[in-house]
DNA sequence: CAAGAAATTCAAAACGTTTTAAATTACGCT
DNA sequence: AGCGTAATTTAAAACGTTTTGAATTTCTTG
């Protein structure tokens, strides 16, 4: 309720010093900030954010399009980010405006909130490749963060994971226990991440000197549903065949996977290995599946305070920049060495 | 990108009578209107959202609080209204800040919103019997709207559908019908709508001078297997004792009871009526069941332009006002009299 | 045509902050 | 003392709008 120039009366000051004193400028004098600071305290001041704007020429909003399927259902790992966006925002006194996205282009929602001139910025997710949204944004020069890239190197602002680097973990991992037929289930092969996955996937293979039929490559695979009918499908082939180890999209489709080896009368670890991706969700811990899913892990909660910095940073003039983190292997009970003596072992 | 001061200067005016003439002052020449708003349509003019809520001591913004589940999945009807709210509001100049409550204390979230004092007021939903956000934002003398109310009669501003008449208006048609045994399989019943549900059936089983043992209310029910798993409950008695109506708090509900009487060799509605409620959610068209669901019907879409006028005129200064509609009945096939000799219909 | 009323417009203040450029004070050194 | 420099503070402008109170113009009417 107190204003600057309330405090300045306080204590003989003008509000200029009072203005820097509280923002921390150097040129102010030690003794000064203290009392500034203590008259602050006291009063209850809190900086009026809309005349911060006003002068700064920034709104200290961020846009989030929120991208809704045909019924409506919430990916579930919407909330997750929502709820670590909003924090990590507000504690750069940065609100969140959401919209949602209906329309079949991709790019109308964000020159709608545009159009309102609020917005400082965007946050950007789910990118597919060539995405639609990075050269609207880039010829109008509005800031964002992408939250992963359309492509291995990119000149905007990003944040996310290696998505190469995590099949070529697994696939390393499973090559070094003796494993020779592995398969990708992969995700939306409409997204980025699906393609970088894939990409790192047939790298790995070829550094290990091994050989994937197409049958041993899935796609679009978001369930617990989809992982299992897929590993159904790849396990019903003659045995000597069929693959030894399976790399999942996520949690969830390794879970259906595992379900798939066990329908088959297969064990895991001893007969089929299996790696999965955690994104670290609520109730989803592979560590308490069983066996306990070896994973890449990356949690997607992390993600949010390096977006929200990344971004407001490049609202405030930083240059952009790229960032991209390297996902933790975890290994645990489901994989183990390749079935000796291959397909003999099978039932 | 234009100010008011460029077009001003651009026609001898002065910024004020610009003001003045794009905010439809009456007081200003027909003319001098004219010749300003062609101007500033010409260069471009888009108030200062910023400015003007310096001026006006109002943040533009308002303050939604979304009850996450403890396994983070969305509700079905969230996407619904947020996509609702955040069209009617923008219409509004006014944006919608969302926040993620996670705690089990209902009123810490709206604390720390307010302690960042940025917002106008706030949309609360979902209220329970005796809120506890009620009677902390009014004694702070927060605006807010309610969507629904915590009890018949209260003095803070809300809309909402009359929950009473919609069990009110299902029984009465069920009672016309003939039907003697109607059964309730209420919603959630911490949620105050599920209490005046209750209250209305209970209020129209003793108008149709009819008695209900308690074994007919269900409690709680919200997916399709709550239904199913009620109804067959309450089927799977002596057939002379068993309902020959019900009254379901959704159309998900209903759909989970028109199975269960299918399961149990019946027909609907030769001889079991079923009543559902509509909210008018994408991909769950009761007119599009086997058969067709009579329901009262009130889209909770069409909540969503009157919660944020009545919001932004109470924001204004507006007393408070409370606004409860009828929902409407529509009858389909999935209601029919009352099978002939009662109990003697059973297989 | 003057006076009064009505219609229209304007200049200036206000909102609360940041920032620029200038002013003041303090300090060190000859 | 005096001078230059560094440290600290200030006054004023700026952001773009709304609003107040006054001023100007136009219209009526006697």
């Amino acid at each position: 309720m107190a204003t600057l120039k309330e405090i300045g009366a306080e204590l003989g000051l003008s509000a200029a010093t009072v203005s820097r004193a509280l923002n921390g400028f150097p040129e102010v004098n030690k003794q000064t900030v203290d009392r500034v600071r203590e008259a602050a305290d006291r009063l209850g001041y809190r900086p009026n954010r809309v005349a911060q704007r006003l002068v700064t020429g920034r709104s200290g909003m961020v846009g989030l399009i929120v991208k809704i399927r045909p019924d409506m259902s919430a990916d579930q790992t919407f909330f997750e980010m929502l709820t670590g966006l909003t924090a990590a925002l507000g504690a750069m006194e940065t609100d969140l405006v959401l919209a949602v996205d209906q329309d079949n282009d991709p790019i109308t929602p964000y020159r709608k909130l545009l159009e309102r001139d609020i917005l400082d910025g965007f946050i950007l997710n789910a990118p597919i490749p060539d995405d639609p949204r990075v050269a609207f944004l880039q010829e109008r020069g509005i800031p964002f963060v992408m939250h992963g890239q359309t492509a291995p190197d990119v000149s905007y602002t990003c944040f996310g994971i290696d998505n190469a680097a995590v099949s070529e973990d697994a696939v390393r991992l499973l090559g070094s226990l003796g494993h020779k037929r592995i398969a990708l289930i992969n995700g939306q092969s409409r997204y980025a991440f699906a393609h970088d996955r894939l990409r790192g996937f047939e790298a790995a293979i070829a550094a290990e000197s091994l050989h994937v039929p197409d049958a041993f490559i899935a796609t679009d695979a978001e369930t617990e549903m989809h992982g299992y009918t897929s590993a159904l499908d790849m396990l019903a082939g003659r045995d000597a065949a069929a693959p030894t180890a399976f790399v999942c999209a996520s949690t969830l489709v390794a879970t259906g996977v595992i379900r798939a080896v066990k329908d088959r009368g297969l064990r895991v670890p001893e007969d089929v290995s299996v790696v999965g991706h955690d994104d670290v969700l609520p109730n989803l811990d592979p560590a308490h599946l069983d066996p306990p899913l070896t994973v890449t892990r990356a949690a997607l909660h992390d993600a949010c305070v390096p977006l929200a910095e990344l971004l407001v940073a490049h609202v405030k003039g930083a240059p952009t920049e790229q960032r991209i983190e390297r996902a933790e292997l975890i290994v645990r009970a489901s994989t183990g060495p390749a079935p000796k003596g291959g397909e003999t072992q099978w039932p």
